[in-house]
DNA sequence: AATTATTCCGTAAATTTTACGCATTGTAAA
DNA sequence: TTTACAATGCGTAAAATTTACGGAATAATT
């Protein structure tokens, strides 16, 4: 959605490509510099940042249409997904920012009645990517785009700082359960760059020995012949998921502390 | 609901009032003669078991609507309630039961546009409530109603069977992190009940001894200085939850086993 | 060659979980 | 009335798990 008359056609047409009354909007996770980020973008015009959300085609399942909302902001396949709730308390928040910005701001003419200016409800999903492999795809709408520390949010547009909170509770929640990182790491890592990435999403210290015999004794992680050098130091050892041992821990889920 | 002329409004005009395209389905749980029962609708003409599911109003918050629903059939208001996944990957479940039906079960005449034939995606939601409370309110739709027990859930209408399945996967999986029981027994309970409804829910044995030690050193239930006079054997103390710490656990979680 | 920062192995203490033994109590059967 | 039985309820010991931490080894820097 790129030219004026292609964000016409979908204002004033959408609704018959797309259900209305429910978006879906992803809280999307990545690992960089030690620091847990969320990808958000700039409205165009509505100064302010949101979740990169999207719409569900009327003939879509639920599940493709996240993944396609997903692949086509970040142009990543391989990623973590996952439902975690539906935000639906505040019935008014679309109608209050009313058909006018859209004629202030992109010049177009919206009736009271759009589609776009209905009450909708919100499906939170939230996503763990490698960083280093997105490509973040604008369009229309979208002014600029930025990687935010997860303590650093800035006032996002709509209730979507209640979205990303509770995506963050749930990812905390959900690492005693499961493992994370497949998704958050590159393929090859050290052990202290996992533990460095658990510790940052957990925000407390973690036992370095305990955790690395936890994540062995689990077997979830293999350790490799290569190490990495990094600049200074003893250069560490690389390690790598075990997948299946790994999928069978998302599947199963896994009881402990770490 | 219960004359034809309200049917027939509701599925004319039913739009103007409720959000199309999405419903509320709560899989509600009771606990009675140490079984664990789900309370299932018959629908009339449909020949089939289901959710007594429902639809948000268009200016009601969803949680609201949850509870609306949930009051309307069972009339109570004191229950656990709480959202645990959006279904929405069988885009034309609803249609398939087409308009034909309403015609021949209950000579309706609906134009196949009619939004009760659309597309919608189902918000689960599951409650934990006190059977012995519940009186169920039928409507017009509403042909007979029966709490099956979990282990002998007969095939239900679109997917609801993966709804129920998924409920009671989460509940297994809550009952690790909070405190249950609240809502699924009598206000006063003997250490037997809640252990047995434990072992009813999870499926397996439980070392009562350590059970109950476990419940009291969490400072979950106190003990009283009344018995129940169950029909043989020793009379056992009746036990009541701590409403302080068993609130503080259900927001905070619990991290342990049983 | 000495210094310093970091990796990483191992063990001991503390805590928690698990497994049961058995006295007690109240009803039912003999 | 006595005996038998079934269920409650308390306590303790063994097993397993988690937590804490000492210190050797390594690799770049000075």
């Amino acid at each position: 959605m790129n030219t004026l008359e292609e964000v016409n056609d979908f204002v004033h047409h959408g609704h018959q490509e797309y259900l209305p009354h429910v978006s879906i909007d992803p809280v999307i996770f990545g690992y960089y510099q030690q620091k847990l980020k969320i990808l958000l973008l700039r409205w165009k015009g509505l100064d302010g940042w949101g979740l990169p959300g999207g719409f569900i085609k009327r003939r879509e399942p639920l599940s493709q249409a996240a993944y396609r909302i997903l692949h086509e902001k970040t142009n990543l396949s391989d990623l973590f997904l996952q439902q975690f709730h539906v935000f639906g308390d505040s019935p008014y928040r679309v109608q209050e920012r009313s058909g006018r910005e859209y004629k202030e701001k992109f010049g177009l003419e919206v009736e009271p009645d759009n589609w776009l200016l209905e009450r909708t409800l919100s499906i939170g999903y939230f996503a763990l990517v490698d960083y280093s492999k997105v490509s973040v795809t604008t369009d229309y709408f979208t002014e600029d785009y930025y990687w935010f520390d997860v303590s650093d949010i800035p006032p996002l547009l709509f209730d979507q700082n209640e979205t990303v909170e509770k995506a963050l509770l749930t990812l905390r929640l959900q690492i005693y359960h499961q493992p994370i990182g497949y998704n958050l790491l590159p393929e090859k890592f050290t052990i202290p760059e996992i533990h460095t990435l658990y510790e940052t999403i957990l925000g407390k210290e973690l036992d370095q020995r305990n955790f690395s015999k936890k994540l062995i004794a689990l077997g979830l992680i293999k350790k490799l012949d290569e190490r990495r050098s990094i600049g200074a130091h003893r250069s560490p050892f690389l390690y790598q998921f075990e997948k299946e041992q790994y999928e069978q821990a998302l599947q199963e889920g896994i009881m402990h502390t770490y």
